[in-house]
DNA sequence: CGCCTCTTTGAGCTCAATCAAGGTGTGTGG
DNA sequence: CCACACACCTTGATTGAGCTCAAAGAGGCG
């Protein structure tokens, strides 16, 4: 295949994905000037917390997590990332940009890496994609914040929510979760030990709720998830 | 005083903030074309949850909370807001925007709100003004995360950390948080329940560490704070 | 003066953490 | 090809930090 047909490739998978939907083709493409496709392996990372931000970039298919460690050491994870979410987009107009935070695949993924020069120039000026870019960081707030809501709930209930939340960042109709994710990887990114996460999602195994396939999940009955969700005062 | 004045010493306030720096008094006039100073007691509501949203704007002083309701009916606030900081600015380009979340004046305070048109007509099209939105996003995404990463510390990490953390707002370097705060309030924005944060902070109070006049919250020993910040596996 | 919100303290309980031990599958280097 | 490391899953027993419940005092406000 020649270069060329390769960009067209990923351009037009880019125009699938809601930060470009309703660009042109060549518009497109001038926001990706310079770019470069990085594919991952899982559990290899991309951006480390703390390194200079020279780039940034939009996930093309896969999965990543965006991670910080704690003061133990032990990993937290932030934020679950799929195809069409924009990484780093948000601190590249600062003046000398940091990567906040660490990025890691979850299994086989790939990556649109832009550097951050073609942000300056090309991004900035385009309040319509400025605009989109906000609009997926106002989803991420959503989701942080019903997290939070749930702060006092008990376990089953954060599990299904977070469960149910990542469901619903597929595309499709699927009850199949849109990202390989293992017990650890939810109780991480739920703040508990991943012992009290297999107790939930044993039980949720034994009744049928749920099927794990290697680290696939798969949702069976979304409407019992739905009532384990539901809690009320002792 | 004349109306004309009164909007002139209000331009002179808004100068001061980050959002606003760098623009002349008659750019920053026209960002807040048809405003209105609402002038708020104690625990008053400005926006609530699930409203359509018409209007945003500037904290000019005092302080303001960001809350929910959690399933079970109890408040659940996801952030402390202080002058100078947007408020919902960044849901303003949705076509159809509703509040997320409900603001609640924290004693006597002073909001500019902005009707929607005026973002429509003067912000959108502004770069410099939607980066310096960003950034102030950023800076919450900043104290966000930081606090999820110390789930699994003890209460009295998260609180230490919470009440450094908000100090940190204050323009001055002065001791005294900027915003009047109740033991309720702490335990509303780390999810955890008023008695365990008064059992924690009577500690502090007895050993000196901090003093709370009414509501306000003013830190003696600093160094002994960030100690109790710090923490080791059991 | 009664209502409300906030604070305080004590006693008992519970959910999830901790600790411990064993099992599985995958990759890798000798 | 085997041995060994490593990451992940599982189950059981024990423990403890923070929750619940209860009761009471201290302002502030209409």
């Amino acid at each position: 295949m020649s270069k060329k047909s390769v960009i067209d490739g990923i351009l037009k998978e880019l125009s699938n994905f809601n930060i470009f939907e309703s660009l042109s083709l060549s518009a497109i493409k001038d926001l990706c000037e310079g770019c470069e496709v990085i594919v991952n392996d899982h559990r290899e990372s991309i951006y480390s917390e703390g390194d200079i931000a020279h780039s940034f970039g939009i996930i093309l298919s896969g999965a990543y997590k965006l991670t910080r460690l704690s003061p133990l050491g032990e990993e937290v994870i932030l934020h679950f990332c799929v195809p069409g979410d924009a990484i780093a987009v948000f601190i590249m107009a600062q003046e000398k940009p940091v990567y906040p935070i660490s990025v890691v695949a979850m299994g086989p993924s790939r990556f649109l890496k832009i550097p951050r020069n073609t942000y300056l120039k090309r991004w900035k000026e385009k309040p319509d994609v400025i605009f989109k870019v906000q609009s997926l960081l106002s989803t991420r707030f959503g989701s942080i914040h019903a997290q939070k809501v749930l702060a006092k709930a008990p376990l089953k209930t954060k599990i299904a929510f977070l469960l149910i939340d990542i469901l619903n960042k597929s595309e499709q109709n699927s009850t199949i979760l849109p990202l390989p994710l293992t017990r650890k990887e939810i109780a991480d990114s739920l703040g508990v030990t991943t012992e009290s996460v297999i107790r939930v999602m044993s039980e949720w195994s034994k009744t049928g709720f749920i099927e794990t396939i290697d680290t696939n999940i798969k949702i069976l009955r979304m409407d019992e998830l739905i009532k384990e969700m539901s809690y009320s005062p002792t």
